[in-house]
DNA sequence: CTGAAAGCGCTAACAA
DNA sequence: TTGTTAGCGCTTTCAG
């Protein structure tokens, strides 16, 4: 049917280990039978066959990327990430969307390697036992990228969501707010840190924790909205808003102008990721930027080194993440 | 080294052949025997080898899929709309970007095939000669999702762009506008409908055509900033402007409101796409609604009727659109 | 309903 | 530098 080694062996008069010698590029061949085979690839059109390679190797120069949501902002920069570094090092991506369900999670791991995956990388909100168990159990090297396991016995890339949450409380309070209402969500373990930075970065300052500043939100621009309804209502309403995503402080911004508030100058907001959306607004987001990309990137770099078994300092990677400035945050003046 | 076939076999007292059968959910076994196997495959924790199947059944369950940049919000939609419908069918997605260069998608399309995929979804720009070549000489269906190809010989699943925006150049002169100015981008095959349809709409209103109503943007936020600026140092200025994105009509609305005019009082906006972006802003987005997932999740069911040799009515498939009037349009009260 | 045996297309010793 | 020969783990006739 589809034209084999075989076949480019018989027309080039070499055996079928000399062709296989000549696509896997190895050097002890003499260049005169070198093109002869070349030749004949090229005259029959051949295509290798990655699956029986596969099989004869053990090696399918595949990797899964589990991920909650592609068609998510923030995911789907984390997986360019992925796919530009694994493109460099030849892999393939075998991508599935979990939607953070820890059975899908599972079932999604264990369906890649029945594909032979030589590794994974794994996206998702928490890592309990039954993820570490699945992970140990299969004989391919895991990394988890933008996902935090408390054990830290797993391979993973991340920033550090506390200190980034602590960083805004310092920079705000610089600037004299006290009042500061924090947006959270409750979907990962980054954000339980993020929440904790949240109340450690206040308590530095001897401002009392007040419940009533915490909106639980579920991480998408009408939460945000809802987060800014209830500050709204409030006795003593905040001077500054921090939200632990882009999307949700976008929906506080716009919540406070649909309001006929000013952002900045009636109330301060701070967003987290730095996605493109933090610039397509009015008045443009401060945020943290958390390099996505880079995430990504440095996850399947590291993927790649214990693919190939290199040595590695460290494989707890904690990424440097900063706080950007832009236009929707402002000097309280009203203190 | 890891559990095969014949080690469960051998366990549950039966040939390889029965075990095949009973992962295979093949009918004629004995269900005595068959629960025999399945008790040895718990025992030994048994897992198929996907890729000795592919070699042996020549299929792999897998497609490909080609898309210019999983990390655009566009694109990202679309590829889930494929992968619900992929895991619904039980296949697997091989997920590459080609950032829209025609040699990489070449390049992608023949590693798809050396990895044996059973199909491919392709996403791109412009279909030309050499792009039919390789999907015609390959021995897989391939479906292009939001992509046209002129001589429609290859299925396909769009929307009628050319009408899209006819209906929208219909909806604002129906407002009482006449200067209408265009945004657009030159991507694809859709960039250029979509600017035709811009021309015959107003031609059928008998305004004439201007070139300086025209913008050639990039398709990114900062082209929509960008055409603002062209259309307000323009003598006559458009009351309302079309953009062929909504990154671009946020672009738009932001270069109006920087320079201190009001949308939509001064001047109407309307984007084209549909996406997040079109709630989150202020005012809210008038746009054309392109249901992106939908041609993702139709493009991957055709391919799974052309996997299986369905009967096919049409394989050029014409998803409908609509226009979806939001806050940033408002009838023209200066005619 | 079950088993035997021949591949699928390639890699990887081992020889030569 | 090149060829020979086993497999890799599974599907799939073909018998029985």
């Amino acid at each position: 049917m589809s034209v084999t080694i075989y076949d480019v062996a018989k027309k080039a008069n070499v055996s079928m280990a000399t062709v296989s010698r000549v696509i896997n590029g190895n050097t002890n061949v003499k260049p005169a039978t070198r093109k002869k085979v070349l030749d004949a690839i090229e005259e029959l059109d051949f295509r290798p066959n990655a699956v029986a390679r596969g099989l004869a190797s053990r090696k399918t120069t595949s990797v899964g990327v589990v991920i909650p949501d592609i068609s998510n902002v923030f995911f789907a920069e984390l997986a360019r990430g992925i796919e530009d570094i694994a493109t460099m090092y030849k892999y393939h991506i075998i991508l599935s969307s979990s939607d953070q369900k820890k059975t899908k999670e599972l079932d999604l791991f264990e369906n890649m390697l029945e594909k032979q995956v030589d590794g994974v990388i794994f996206i998702g909100g928490t890592i309990d036992d039954d993820h570490v168990n699945a992970f140990n159990r299969s004989n391919v090297p895991v990394v988890l990228a933008a996902t935090l396991n408390e054990d830290k016995n797993i391979p993973s890339v991340n920033i550090d969501y506390y200190v980034a949450i602590r960083d805004v409380i310092d920079a705000l309070v610089d600037q004299g707010h006290e009042k500061i209402g924090y947006v959270a969500s409750s979907r990962s373990s980054a954000d339980v840190l993020k929440k904790q930075g949240y109340i450690d970065g206040l308590a530095k300052y001897n401002i009392e924790h007040d419940e009533t500043y915490i909106y639980e939100g579920d991480d998408n621009y009408r939460s945000g909205l809802e987060a800014f309804e209830h500050f709204n209502q409030l006795h003593s309403k905040p001077t500054a808003i921090v939200a632990s995503s882009d999307e949700m402080a976008l929906g506080v911004i716009h919540g406070a102008q649909d309001e006929g508030l000013n952002v900045p100058e009636d109330l301060s907001v701070v967003g987290f990721d730095n996605t493109r959306l933090s610039i397509m607004v009015r008045p443009t987001l401060t945020t943290v930027v958390q390099p996505m990309y880079d995430i990504g990137a440095v996850s399947m770099r590291l993927l790649t080194k214990l693919l190939k078994k290199e040595e590695i300092e460290d494989d707890q990677v904690v990424l440097p993440h900063r706080l950007i400035s832009r236009n929707s945050t402002k000097t309280n003046l009203n203190r």
